[in-house]
DNA sequence: AAGTGGTCTAGACCACAAT
DNA sequence: TTGTGGTCTAGACCACTTA
């Protein structure tokens, strides 16, 4: 007899269950830790589906980490699943606005001035660079300094960009594409006259967030982000 | 005629050059952001491989934030594509040893208390909670100071550790499965005695991470790390 | 009512790695 | 050499959404 998907047969076998039926194998001790587990030939048997499907589920558990594949060798159980947070990296706009909000945006500086030597070195030679500086305001309270370099030779119509309307952060994410990028998360007191800026006092204690974002082998933009003790960033574990 | 995979054709078709071609196409501009690009079964024929194929290409750049798929209404390539950035979140220990310093593990504090307020109700009523404060060093310098909440009614096993040899941090990751979490990173001033714990001056900034951890509906832990101001996170952008 | 993605199937061949 | 996962195919039916 043929059992027809989501006919009299309540328990269709989709790939998602074949998936719970693993975790709930794997969380019930049943496969531990290290364990080889039953290959895809099999498993489909066992559970009365087609090895295709077993196969997706599999796949769903390796992209998590809590399998590792390897062909010939089989499918084991990760020892020591790897914790992975994963934060979403919203524009500064739209996170304020997510808020409820009222976003408001003012430059600092604006120049084309000569890169402090290291700058120059991190954008691997680049001939062009323009340095922004802005707050983000939340409710007319300083949310976020942000200075920023910008690689013009690497950003078509940026040269033309004076960045007074919209803020650098948005106009790139608009206009520059970008295909890979770091972030770093560090901390430092305040000082003049960034404190002010701010309106915390000096020496209080900043969140920084640095992102580099490149374009193939082009680094397109290098900013750093000032932010009050008062904010936090968070994720899903 | 029928082209062997992998046989005198070169171009084979698999789903990572359907992914790469889709890419080029919103690269090049070909397919515009907000665009409703060709449907499954047009990109087939055009590219000369199976639906199957084509979903599951489709399938990884949705997976990646690119595009934008619904039933009936098709596939959009998405305006402004969302950032997101993936931390890993290795044990303390592997963390340091990662970096060829040599690990040591100190307790501070470890008691049965009652615990503050606070942390009760984030525990939504547990009853046995047990507070363990610890010291993480890299070549004899301090760290990070983990300061942590264990729910002992979620965690088998726990009541029985006083979390001397081995930390909190490890032996939760070897025992307490979880199924969620949420990590938050903040910061603050040092103050006494973890100023001094950290040989940091009083009124360091400090790089605050917070931890969550749950089964099912039981909050597992609870952990707060202090790192000094030399501390950085990094993570791919 | 109809179009599009979501998924399952049975079969096939291949790539890789362990033996 | 051989076992296992990786992938492709052609066809099919379903679920969801828009028209």
């Amino acid at each position: 007899m043929i059992t027809a998907p989501g006919a009299s047969e309540k328990n269709a076998v989709g790939w998602r269950s074949v998936r719970d039926e693993a975790l709930r194998r794997i969380g019930s001790g049943e496969w531990k830790p290290g364990d080889t587990i039953p290959h895809e030939a099999a498993l489909a048997q066992t559970l009365g589906c087609s090895r295709s499907t077993v196969n997706r589920a599999m796949r769903a558990l390796a992209d998590a980490g809590l399998v590792r594949r390897k062909r010939k060798a089989g499918t084991r159980v990760v020892e020591h699943p790897e914790r992975r947070a994963q934060m979403r990296v919203p524009l500064i706009r739209e996170e304020i606005e997510a808020g409820g909000a009222t976003y408001r945006y003012a430059v600092r500086e604006v120049g084309d001035g000569p890169a402090p030597a290291e700058e120059v070195s991190r954008f691997k030679g680049a001939q062009r660079l323009r340095f922004v500086s802005a707050l983000h305001f939340a409710n007319e309270t300083p949310f976020v300094l942000e200075d920023r370099w910008i690689n013009l030779d690497a950003t078509p119509g940026a040269a033309e960009e004076d960045f007074a309307a919209v803020s650098a952060n948005e106009w790139l994410v608009r206009n520059a594409p970008f295909t890979g990028g770091e972030i770093a998360v560090g901390v430092a007191a305040a000082q003049e006259p960034r404190a002010s800026e701010l309106r915390v006092a000096a020496g209080s204690p900043l969140l920084i967030v640095a992102r580099e974002t490149w374009a193939g082998d082009a680094v397109v933009t290098r900013a750093r982000l000032f932010y009050p003790p008062s904010y936090q960033m968070r994720a899903p574990l």
